[in-house]
RNA sequence: CGGGAUGUAGCUCAACUUGGCAGAGCUAUGGACUGUAGAUCCAUCGGUUGCCGGUUCAAAUCCGGCCAUCCCGACCA
């Protein structure tokens, strides 16, 4: 495969890339770039985690990139999750490496890594004090908003370990790019900052899309300032802690066909849409085809082949959002149908998935 | 260790001074209106008033003790 068609790849994976430049220059130097994203082991795995997710890494690995994940567990209990309790982290953690195996995500081409291993090595810690000696103290808490809670949520110093860890991360991965959401920008950027002061690397930053929740984005455009706009993604984000407003992967079709029905969905309207948001994000990234079924005095069936067409055609208000829902609730159940199955039919998984069903209703 | 403040519905808070049926807003749920949702209107759910005891016919309210959280100070560095 060659350099164009690779980016081509990436590009379609990364919402924004920091920069473009950079990745072609990587690229041309690595046939097998090193790529990492992190996750804390909280909850029940949602669309973004156990859908979409998998989805972007099977392109990542068309593309030649070595990629690493990376189980944050501590993490996970410096943030607070699953009452900051680390054996039930761990546990998660496991229950994730298997919703990826159930998901079709090759073990044999990504690494699994627990953030705990790493954790009683002297560079690691050494790493960590270097890259916090070059970061103010306006600069990392600026970062905290990586943690995906809002100042008043957070009083704990431990929390100011957290971007600096971070950025300990990629170092201490090797990773020539980091893959992580959109969400996480703020740490990545301050990685490349402080890389080269630290005799590092510039990592290349691929941020991918945050699928909104079914409330939808309804805030309107609040341009205000940096901070404002990340409480806003947080706000927006598809988020395990909120399961009303999320599909997991474990939702029978009845659960997910009244989640989306009662999903916000404004006609003709595109911003802050989460059908169209899925549509475009998940449908159209598995699919060819899009196929809606309608009663003739709605129109007949109509079939889209891309997004775009797609967005024409409901902006043009030749597609009710009722049609779509109905039938975006049969091709997320299409795409959600093999990883619940597989926690339904294999004894090891679904004793995992209990137990991390039990974590939430402890919480 | 000491001083102060706070603790009431899932959330934000009233009611405490002067004891008398524990309330509002938001959220949630259900209807109305829309071929979805949202918005709007209507209705409903929601409580061991942090815990234990005391005074009283009657305690969220007054008194005592305890617990938790926050602020300030001291001790120790």
């Amino acid at each position: 495969m060659d350099i164009d068609e690779r980016i081509k790849l990436i590009t379609g994976v990364g919402e924004e890339i920091v920069t473009p430049e950079e990745l072609r220059q990587l690229l041309e130097e690595k046939k097998n770039p090193i790529a990492y994203d992190g996750f804390e082991p909280s909850g029940l795995a949602h669309l973004p985690f156990g859908v979409f997710r998998p989805l972007l890494l099977k392109d990542l690995i068309k593309a030649g990139i070595k990629f690493k994940i990376w189980l944050a567990d501590w993490f996970a209990w410096i943030n607070n999750k699953l009452d900051g309790d680390l054996d039930k982290i761990r546990t998660t953690a496991d229950y994730f490496i298997e919703v990826w195996k159930a998901a079709g995500v090759p073990t044999n081409k990504v690494e699994f890594l627990y953030a705990s291993d790493a954790m009683d090595s002297i560079e690691y810690w050494n790493r960590v004090v270097r890259i916090a000696k070059v970061t103010t103290v306006a600069r990392a808490t600026r970062a905290l908003t990586i943690m995906g809670r809002k100042e008043g949520e957070m009083s704990e110093v431990a929390a100011y370990f957290y971007p600096v860890m971070q950025v300990s991360d990629i170092f201490h991965l090797e990773a020539d790019i980091t893959q992580l959401g959109l969400d996480q920008r703020r740490a990545n950027m301050l990685a490349r900052e402080v890389g080269p002061k630290l005799g590092f690397w510039k990592p290349v930053v691929v941020s991918h899309h945050m699928l909104i929740n079914l409330e939808g984005a309804k805030e309107p455009e609040g341009l205000t300032d940096e901070v404002s706009r990340d409480y806003h993604l947080i706000d927006t984000k598809m988020s395990k802690s909120k399961p009303s407003s999320s599909i997991f992967i474990h939702d029978t079709f009845d659960e997910i066909r009244t989640k989306i029905n009662a999903a916000y969905c404004p006609p003709k309207e595109v911003q802050g849409n989460p059908l169209l948001d899925y549509a475009k994000h998940l449908i159209f990234r598995a699919f060819d085809e899009m196929k809606i079924e309608r009663k003739e005095k709605f129109g007949g069936d109509i079939s889209f082949t891309s997004y775009e067409e797609l967005e024409k055609g409901y902006v043009a208000g030749n597609l009710h959002p009722m049609d779509l829902k109905n039938s975006m609730a049969v091709y997320i159940d299409k795409m959600v149908e093999p990883v619940r199955n597989h926690f339904e039919s294999k004894s090891s998984a679904r004793a995992l998935y209990e137990q991390v069903k039990e974590f939430q209703v402890t919480r």
